[in-house]
DNA sequence: CTCAATTCCTATCGGTTTAGTTGGAATATA
DNA sequence: TATATTCCAACTAAACCGATAGGAATTGAG
């Protein structure tokens, strides 16, 4: 249960590629390349990333994508969303109107919490935090 | 993303009738009813749960399941668990070995720290607690 | 102006998972 | 014996996922 899927992987493996090659543009090819993921697949992974306003696609000979702000300034839930959308355990913690059991249910204040939790994992994380290898420092 | 399945919801809600009926036996039918769930559907999740070692299943006329330790004994994550599966972000938290990029990887850490995160989370609260709403006190 | 490298868009495909159904065997009670 | 129940196994329809295919649009280089 609550696995990460691969292109979410793949995702945080190239914003980390992006991280530790911030003075140049890199093309999708070359990450794909770099970090052994389906070049085609990418391509597809990195327009998500450009359309969550994580990094700036410039396209045309030698263009390619660079991160739009420091690692630093990136939390790890930036990068999720953009790829997976909101983290949501149940659909009526975003959405309690499509509830079919009425909405003060106890479960759903256990769900929400659940969201909230991970939420809070995922944005104390950032980007760079990952790339220097302190995920576990607080 | 990580979104709770069907079955883990309906377990839950299973679990939480039993909670409010200790002093009786309940066939799977009267839980389906109640708690609006399909009632074959349910007959399997409930095998799942007595397989887990959360409800005794007493077979023949008059039979039905009960609640094997108190509300307050029961972790959610004890029933999630029951269901889905351990929770594993990746892969390679678990068993390393499978991971094709050698598996001191930056990611791995951050994976792992979120699982701890959730199962925190999941293992303080028990089925009491959610069945007194109280899902938000620590 | 043309060529090549690139992003970006859309469709498709095979495999797996998920939610749910069907049918029935085993077991217990009355 | 009849009935209510757990328990077991096979099946199905739909959704989802990872990946591929084919190209259009854009840009820089020669």
């Amino acid at each position: 249960m609550f696995s990460v899927s691969a292109k979410t992987q793949y995702a945080i493996r190239a914003m980390s590629f992006l991280a530790r090659n911030t003075e140049r543009v890199v093309s999708s090819a070359e990450i794909a390349a770099a970090e052994q993921i389906p070049a085609k697949y990418l391509e597809g992974i990195m327009t998500s990333l450009k359309n969550g306003g994580l990094v700036s696609g410039e396209r045309g000979k030698n263009g390619g994508y660079r991160l739009l702000k420091a690692a630093s300034d990136i939390p790890m839930l930036q990068i999720v969303e953009a790829l997976d959308g909101s983290v949501m355990p149940v659909n009526c913690v975003e959405t309690p109107d499509t509830c079919s059991l009425g909405c003060s249910c106890m479960p759903r204040q256990f769900w929400i919490g659940l969201k909230s939790t991970i939420d809070d994992y995922l944005r104390d994380c950032s980007l760079q935090d990952l790339v220097e290898g302190a995920t576990h420092a607080k």
